[in-house]
RNA sequence: AGCCCCCUGGUGUAAUGGCAGCACAGCGGCCUUUGGAGCCGCUGGUCCAGGUUCGAACCCUGGGGGGGCUACCA
C-alpha cells in the first residue's frame, strides 16, 4: 500500500478527515468532490487533485462526486465535459451515480440569493464594474460603501426578479453580499454573487441570463451534495472567509461542509495552468491538449504513460501546504518503474547504420530466439527475429575512436549482439567526404544466443535489425518543453512562450524496428531495448507507417558520466546562501503610552522580568490586569508570567481575555501547585486545557484525572526497570554512547505513568540504571 | 503597505513535546547477454535569534525569506 495509508505519516488532509470520521463529525461519513471547471483540459496537477479526492474518501469508505463547475457559461463546453471524464475513468477513478453540474443547481442557487436578500445580508448594486472596482479600495485602503448598499429589502428584491427576467443588459446590475467593505480580507468587500451575462450556457441553454459567481455558487453546491470534505488549492485560502459567511448566513443543512486547502503541483520544466496551456497550442507551439509533450492527462496517455504511473506519482509526492516544484525524474522514475515490469523488449534501431557480416553467407538468413522479458521479471514470452548477412546497428554504438570506457563497437573490438552473435569489427566504409557509410564485421558462428563457448567475456551489447526483414518506422523523441526549470519566472515584458524548448520535439523518421510489432495490439507498451519505453502513436501511426512516440527514456548512467552529451547546462544554480539570519536582537515591545511604560518599570524593576516579557504583559491593558490579578495569589511573578505568555495563546483560542473562562486566581493556583511539585509541567498544561475548554477549578480537575505527580522513587523504579528490560536494544545503543535516546526512555515512562512521573527524577533514575 | 498562508538534506515529504525518518536525485560497490532492472553502502537537513520546558522541527516572541489576495474568472 502507498505511504499515505500507513497509519504514521498520514498527510495533513487526511489526518483531518480521520480525526472527523472517529469524531462522528458527519455522521462518520466522507464525500469529497472533484470540481473541475469545463473549460480546458485535465491535466497532472489536477491528478494530484483526483487521487487525493478519490483516494481520501475511499480509504474512509467514502465516495466523491464528479461536478462540473460550469456557471461561466462563456469559457465552458460540452466537449471539455465529454474529455474530462474520459481522462479521469482512464486515470482509474469512477464517480459511480455521483455525476453533478453547479448549473444544475441554478434554481436552488437562485432560491438562496433571495434568501439572502430577504435577510437583508445582500443587495443589487446597479454601480458600473469601474465604479466597484474603485469602490473597493486597496490592500492598503479600506473600501467604500456602494451609494445602492442601502436599498430597501422590496427594491432589492424587485431588482433581482427583474435581473432574472432578463429586463436589463449586461452589467447593469449585480447582487452583492453585503458584508464588509473595509474587511482586510479584499475578498470580504460585498463580494459579487450574481452578474448578467446574455451567453448561451452548453447545459441551460438560453434559460438564464443571470449566472452566479464562484464564492456563491462553490459552498452552496458542497452543501447541496452534503459534501463533508471540500477541498481545493491554496490559492482559494481568502475565499474560505467568504465561503463560511455564505454558508453561516443561509438556512443549509448542519453539519456543513467544510474547505480545506493544500499545495497544486508544481512540475519543473513545466507550465501546469489552464491558462498556460491554451496560449502553447494558440501560438502553434504544440500540436492540441494532447501534444505528447503536453502535461495533460491526454497528452501523457498519448505518450504512453500508464495511468498507474500517475497514481502511484501521485502517492510519492504526497500532500501539503508548501508551494513546490517537483523534479521531472521523479515523475520518470514513477513511469520506469511502472512500465519496467509490464513492457516487453523489442529491438528498433533508431538511428541505422549498416553493419555487413562479411563471414555470413550471402542470401542467406535465420531465425533466433528472443525472449519479451529479461530474467529477472519472470515472464514467460519469446518472438523470433530474423538474422541475416546485412544488419542495422544504432550509429550511437559505433566509435572510431573510441572514448575511455567505451565497451561497444569499435575497429578491431568485439561486442555481442543481443540474442545473435558476437561479432568483431574489421573495417570502416566511409564515403569520399569522410562519414561512416558501413561496418564490416566478422561474426563468431560458435556464439549463437550471445554466449561464448570459450568463456570469453564480452563486455558490450548492443541491439540491432536485420536491414533484410526490419520494418520501417519514425520514432518521435520527446524532451522537457520547457528550458527553464520555472517557465513562469519571467520578467514583466516576457513572453513565457519564449522559454519553449526547440528541441522538445525530435522525429526520426528513419528508424527501423524488428518485425515482430506488426502482430501486436496497438496499445502495447514497449521497452525498445537500451533505448527507452515506447507506445505507439495512437492518433498517427498506421499498420503501414508506424509511428512510436518515448514514452520515457531507460536511466543511463553512462551518458551521465561523459559530460559530452549535452545534457548538462542546466544544473541549478547553487542556492544562495540564506540571508535570513540578520543577527538581530529579539525586538523588545516598548510601551508607547505613559500607563503601560509605568507597568513595563514595575515588572521589570519589582518583579525581574526580563525586558521582553515586560514588554508584552505591559502592552495591553488587559493582559496586564489579568496579570497582575492573577500575582494576588501565592505563585511569584515570574512564572506566572511565563504561563501567561506561553501557554495562555494557545488555550485563549481566538477569544479575548474578557470571554476566557479562567479566573486569575485559578490560574495562579494551578501555577502554583506546579511550582510547588504537586503537578508535573505537563499535566498543568493538560488542566489548564480542561479550565479553558470546559472550566472549573484546578484541583477538582486534578483530582477527577488524578493527575498528581509521581516523584517517589519506590514507585518508579520497577517501571524504569521494567522498561529498560523490554528495550534492550535501546538500553544497548544508549550505553555504546548514543546519548539521544534518553529522551526515548523518558518518553517511554511518561507514556506508562499517564504523564505523571516527575521527568527529573525519571531522568536521573534511568542515568544511574543505563549507566 | 494591509490581511491570510507557508518555511525539515539538491528535490518531494514524515515525525504534532521524547532516537530527525522515507522516497527521488547524487556518489561508490556488487551483479548483469539491456551501460536496463535488482542488491548493498555513502553523502547530505529542521531559515535565524531569543524564550518556555527535564526535553523543542513541533509551543511562545521577534526577525528573515517565499507564496496568495486589490476579475462581473474559477
Amino acid at each position: 500500500m502507498s505511504e499515505a495509508n500507513t497509519a504514521e505519516g498520514l498527510d495533513f488532509i487526511r489526518a483531518i478527515i480521520r480525526d472527523d470520521v472517529a469524531a462522528g463529525t458527519h455522521g462518520g461519513k466522507v464525500v469529497t468532490r472533484f470540481p473541475p471547471e469545463p473549460n480546458g483540459f485535465l491535466h497532472i496537477g489536477h491528478a494530484k487533485s483526483i487521487c487525493l479526492n478519490f483516494g481520501a474518501a475511499a480509504e474512509n469508505d467514502g465516495v466523491t462526486h464528479l461536478r462540473f463547475d460550469d456557471t461561466n457559461p462563456t469559457t465552458e463546453d460540452k466537449r471539455y465535459v465529454e474529455a474530462m471524464k474520459e481522462d479521469i475513468r482512464w486515470l482509474g477513478f469512477d464517480w459511480g451515480e455521483n455525476l453533478f453540474h453547479a448549473s444544475d443547481y441554478f434554481h436552488q442557487l437562485y432560491g438562496y440569493a433571495e434568501q439572502l436578500i430577504e435577510s437583508g445580508k445582500a443587495y443589487v448594486d446597479s454601480s458600473t464594474e469601474e465604479e466597484i472596482r474603485t469602490l473597493r479600495g486597496s490592500v492598503t485602503s479600506p473600501g467604500q460603501v456602494s451609494p445602492y448598499r442601502d436599498r430597501s429589502l422590496k427594491e432589492n428584491l424587485d431588482l433581482f426578479r427583474r435581473m432574472r427576467a432578463c429586463e436589463f443588459s449586461d452589467g447593469t446590475h449585480v447582487l452583492r453580499a453585503k458584508i464588509d467593505m473595509a474587511s482586510p480580507n479584499m475578498l470580504m468587500r460585498d463580494p459579487l454573487l450574481y452578474r448578467i451575462r446574455r451567453a448561451h450556457h452548453y447545459r441551460t441553454g438560453d434559460e438564464w441570463c443571470i449566472y452566479p459567481l464562484y464564492d456563491f455558487a462553490h459552498g452552496l453546491s458542497d452543501s447541496i451534495e452534503g459534501i463533508t470534505h471540500s477541498l481545493c488549492t491554496l490559492e482559494f485560502e481568502n475565499n474560505r472567509e467568504v465561503y463560511d459567511w455564505i454558508l453561516d448566513n443561509l438556512d443549509v443543512p448542519s453539519p456543513r461542509p467544510r474547505q480545506y486547502e493544500f499545495a497544486r503541483l508544481n512540475l519543473a520544466y513545466t507550465v501546469v495552468s489552464k491558462r498556460r496551456l491554451l496560449p502553447l497550442i494558440e501560438a502553434g507551439l504544440v500540436n492540441g491538449w494532447d501534444d505528447p509533450r503536453m502535461p495533460t492527462l491526454a497528452a501523457l496517455r498519448r505518450r504512453g504513460v500508464p495511468p498507474s504511473a500517475i497514481r502511484a506519482f501521485c502517492d510519492m509526492i504526497g500532500v501539503a501546504k508548501v508551494e513546490n516544484r517537483v523534479d521531472l525524474g521523479k515523475l520518470e522514475y514513477a513511469i520506469r518503474t511502472d512500465l519496467n515490469p509490464m513492457a516487453p523488449r523489442v529491438m528498433c534501431v533508431l538511428r541505422p547504420l549498416k553493419l555487413v557480416l562479411t563471414n555470413y553467407a550471402a542470401g542467406e538468413t535465420e531465425e533466433l530466439e528472443a525472449p519479451y522479458f529479461p530474467s529477472d521479471i519472470g515472464k514467460e514470452g519469446s518472438r523470433s527475429v530474423p538474422f541475416g548477412r546485412e544488419l542495422l546497428i544504432e550509429r550511437d554504438d559505433f566509435s572510431e575512436d573510441p572514448p575511455k570506457g567505451f565497451h561497444r563497437l569499435a575497429p578491431g573490438r568485439e561486442v555481442r549482439l543481443r540474442y545473435g552473435y558476437i561479432v568483431r569489427c574489421v573495417d570502416v566504409v566511409k564515403s569520399k567526404d569522410g562519414e561512416i557509410q558501413e561496418i564490416h564485421c566478422t561474426y563468431d558462428p560458435d556464439t549463437r544466443g550471445g554466449s561464448a563457448p570459450d568463456g570469453r567475456k564480452i563486455k558490450g551489447t548492443i541491439h540491432w535489425v536485420s536491414a533484410l526483414h526490419a520494418l520501417p518506422a519514425e520514432v518521435r523523441l520527446y524532451d522537457r518543453l520547457f528550458l527553464k526549470e520555472n517557465p513562469d519566472a519571467i520578467g514583466e515584458d516576457e513572453d513565457f512562450r519564449d522559454g519553449v524548448n526547440p528541441e522538445s520535439l525530435i522525429v526520426l523518421a528513419g528508424a527501423r524496428i524488428e518485425p515482430s510489432v506488426a502482430a501486436d495490439p496497438p496499445d502495447t507498451h514497449y521497452q525498445f531495448e537500451r533505448q527507452g519505453y515506447f507506445y505507439r502513436d495512437p492518433v498517427d501511426s498506421a499498420p503501414d507507417a508506424l509511428i512510436f512516440n518515448r514514452t520515457v527514456t531507460l536511466r543511463d548512467s553512462w551518458a551521465k558520466k561523459t559530460p559530452s552529451t549535452l545534457t548538462a547546462g542546466d544544473s541549478p544554480a547553487p542556492k544562495a546562501p540564506s540571508p535570513g539570519s540578520a543577527q538581530t536582537a529579539p525586538r523588545v515591545h516598548r510601551p508607547e503610552d505613559a500607563e503601560a511604560e509605568a507597568r513595563f518599570n514595575r515588572y521589570t524593576s519589582e518583579f525581574g522580568l526580563p525586558e521582553a516579557d515586560a514588554g508584552v504583559l505591559a502592552q495591553e491593558a488587559d493582559l496586564s490586569d489579568y496579570f497582575e490579578r492573577a500575582l494576588t495569589g501565592s505563585a511569584p511573578p515570574r512564572p506566572i508570567a511565563n504561563w501567561i505568555i506561553n501557554d495562555l495563546p494557545r488555550v485563549l483560542e481566538g477569544r479575548s481575555l474578557s470571554e476566557f473562562p479562567v479566573e486569575p486566581a485559578d490560574l495562579a493556583h494551578l501555577v502554583q501547585m506546579v511550582e510547588a511539585g504537586a503537578l508535573n509541567m505537563r499535566s498543568g498544561r493538560e488542566v489548564l486545557d480542561v479550565m479553558a475548554s470546559t472550566g472549573g477549578s484546578p484541583d477538582a480537575i486534578v483530582e477527577a484525572q488524578g493527575l498528581r505527580q509521581i516523584s517517589d522513587r519506590a514507585t518508579l523504579e520497577p517501571i524504569i526497570v521494567e522498561l529498560v528490560d523490554a528495550h534492550p536494544d535501546e538500553a544497548a545503543a544508549y550505553r555504546s554512547g548514543k546519548h539521544g535516546l534518553i529522551g526515548f526512555f523518558v518518553g517511554q515512562v511518561m507514556r506508562s505513568t499517564g504523564g505523571k512521573a516527575d521527568p527529573e527524577v525519571v531522568q536521573e533514575l534511568l542515568r544511574s540504571h543505563l549507566g
